[in-house]
DNA sequence: GTTTAGTCGGGTAATTGGGGTA
DNA sequence: CGTGTCCCAATTACCCGACTAA
């Protein structure tokens, strides 16, 4: 049985169809036409199979998130305060999961409003 | 399916903007002029169209002085903003307070650079 | 080898966006 | 000024059977 997912994630990681799918709340079948269209540039198995770089969904989904963004530096909301604090980067991060469905601009906007 | 990795399962819970139409009474029409004018800030696919965060409608159906929109989802794990949860305000409170010494303001601008 | 869910492939109906108008 | 409606073109969703991945 070699049903044992390890998860030693530094390998960069891919996306199944599925899981492209539920981060756009689109048909698994649209992804397939995104990849056939040139929209997205995945690694096709040799059966035909395709896995999406998890870099290229993340640069999709902020594009559409930030339109103020003047730059797009191929990262989700993760590592969002790293750069100040290494530390408050995990409960920053287990904040905007849970509390704000992992849109991190909910976050600024809760902060607005409720803080500031 | 036999197991899956331990991945962060965010779902941003996205609507397509018939279920947000149908939430307000309104023709999904309407919705897209909400995006267009500014009013809702939407996840836009590669195509242009759009997906709606599910926080940002929960918040505004609860400001607005929502009529409960029937079939409107009872929101179980993800929570909506944390101006209305207190959990998620004594979080950030908590972050704000031993990250970023006590300055709100910090944690917005540390979350806006993240974001790009 | 067998099972189970996922992903091909096409084909067709439904939804969406944009413009213009009431 | 905001909304509802009609138009068309483009995109997406759901249907099927067959194959693949785990």
């Amino acid at each position: 049985m070699t049903n044992k997912p390890e998860e030693p994630q530094q390998q960069p990681t891919l996306y199944t169809p599925a899981e492209v799918a539920n981060f756009f709340r689109v048909d698994p079948k649209t992804v397939t036409r995104w990849a056939r269209t040139g929209t997205l540039n995945p690694v096709t198995l040799p059966s035909g199979h395709r896995r999406y770089h998890a870099s290229e969904i993340h640069r999709l989904l902020q594009v559409g998130n930030a339109p103020d963004a003047d730059g797009l530096p191929a990262d989700d909301g993760a590592d969002v305060a790293a750069a100040s604090n290494p530390r408050a980067n995990a409960i920053l991060n287990a904040v905007i999961r849970d509390y704000f469905d992992g849109d991190a601009t909910a976050l600024i906007r809760a902060v607005r409003d409720g803080l500031g």
